[in-house]
DNA sequence: CGCATCCTTGAGGGCCATCAAAATGCGTGG
DNA sequence: CCACGCATTTTGATGGCCCTCAAGGATGCG
């Protein structure tokens, strides 16, 4: 449990930045520039119902770091949302509205969710002055692409009940890394029609995809939780290979060249 | 041909970097800035044969500016490729390797290509005294992310022809955009396989997907040419809005909140 | 003219969307 | 406490999209 050790030590000494990019490059941030992020939060709010927080399109002037709790991106098509990607604590959803200025998606919550605001003026900020945090707020971008590429070829690849597998998977680590997530699964307010959103399904093939998920054993998807037996089942029946995280695998950064 | 008398410009004196973000913040830049980008470029190689330029998890001191041809991201699957997406001329396509150092992807070339590259070490003086530039090399990665998301949402909605539809009608916006590609089409040298791969899908499934744009009169694909004869049945067959890729639409920047 | 690559077509079967309907669980208000 | 509404989950039946196996035709190059 080294890891939550060190997700509780940082959530101590910055409750509402301690996430942000732990168990990645977080290791390389010094204690000032941890505290210079953490007091760029100048407001938090937390939403309890769903509610769309950014809008495709709008020009906003802040930028908001995901305290707790879970959010999609989505794109609307004509008759439905599609959900493209996720994000959990730790996570500075729309940090890179201040790089392109309007979104070209939505962030929307699901469940509870705490945020924490920070003004695009601080952003700039630190983009000015400090260059370590700048690189790393860009690095923290380049992961959603990173996440991004993954789902696309997971998309190309894979039969819905092992999209939904990959899905849980990914939401594990992810939750590990940050110190959320317990040995047996995690608790999400994810529901089977936020699943199919997600996985490109509809709500009744998703439905289907759970049913084998539990009939296999792989994973049981009850109210608020998924109970994951056998971790290594449900990582081989996904192909899930979490290098593309960028946590500790063969892309993660460290010493030496090759 | 507003746009194509603009790219000749730039390419008269630019003739390596011309077209990197022509069409969207290009106009932003200043003739110094474009100076220093240029001058980036120590080294130019054309590589005919496809072959693969950047490899999954390696670590190189050097970023590609693709200056002629046509590349591709791929992720390799335990038994074939997957492609991710693809870039013309005037993207950076491995910028990102600089702040990620190990690459989640790797990047093939098709047909003929020339690249320029660009050693790290000046990236990193260019990031440390051009702030707008850095700004703007940030801005490129992000379009790349803002693509990933379309094309996951297309992957979750669209049938295989609509899909090709959909690669055919961004590939020619971009191509525009840099001031390649013409009034009836564009030259490509894409493959069946090489689209299916794209696409997601068999080189079978592909080549029927395509027969069926053929019959539609939505497109033809002879050896190295992609005809479209009706530029808005195909974006309409393909529901390609293409806000998304920031040029003169509604996510493009401009003044004014909202 | 032989070979490699690319393109094309047919048949069979699995995955998944859609239409239709019903069961379950939860919170609210009577 | 029960009735009710609502969201969520579940199941069945039908049909379309797309994968796979198999084979053949076209094109270009040495």
């Amino acid at each position: 449990m080294r890891k939550s050790a060190n997700a509780n030590e940082e959530l101590t000494r910055y409750p509402h930045t301690g996430r942000f990019l732990l168990g990645r490059l977080r290791r390389g941030m010094g204690d000032r520039e941890k505290r210079i992020l953490e007091n760029a939060i100048t407001e938090t709010e937390t939403i309890t119902e769903p509610r769309r927080i950014v809008h495709r399109g709008k020009v906003y002037d802040r930028s908001s770091m995901l305290i707790e709790g879970f959010v999609l991106r989505t794109l609307d098509g004509p008759e439905q949302r599609y959900g493209v990607s996720f994000h959990v604590p730790g996570d500075f959803v729309d940090l890179h509205c201040f790089a392109l200025k309007r979104l070209d998606h939505n962030i929307d919550t699901i469940g509870s969710v705490t945020l924490g605001y920070v003004p695009h003026d601080r952003l700039a900020e630190i983009m000015r002055d400090e260059p370590h945090l700048a690189r790393l707020f860009w690095f923290s971008t380049l992961l959603d692409a990173a996440m991004h590429r993954e789902w696309v070829m997971k998309l190309e690849q894979l039969t819905a009940p092992r999209r939904l597998a990959h899905i849980f998977a990914e939401i594990w680590r992810r939750l590990e890394m940050v110190g959320l997530g317990d040995a047996g699964g995690f608790d999400t307010p994810l529901t089977q029609s936020d699943l199919a959103e997600m996985s490109g399904s509809t709500t009744i093939h998703a439905n289907r995809a759970i049913k084998e998920l539990r009939e296999r054993g792989i994973a049981e998807m009850t109210r608020g939780r998924i109970d994951i037996p056998d971790r290594d089942a449900l990582e081989a029946f996904a192909k899930f290979e979490p290098d593309y995280l960028y946590g500790e695998g063969t892309l993660a950064h460290r010493e030496g060249p090759e």
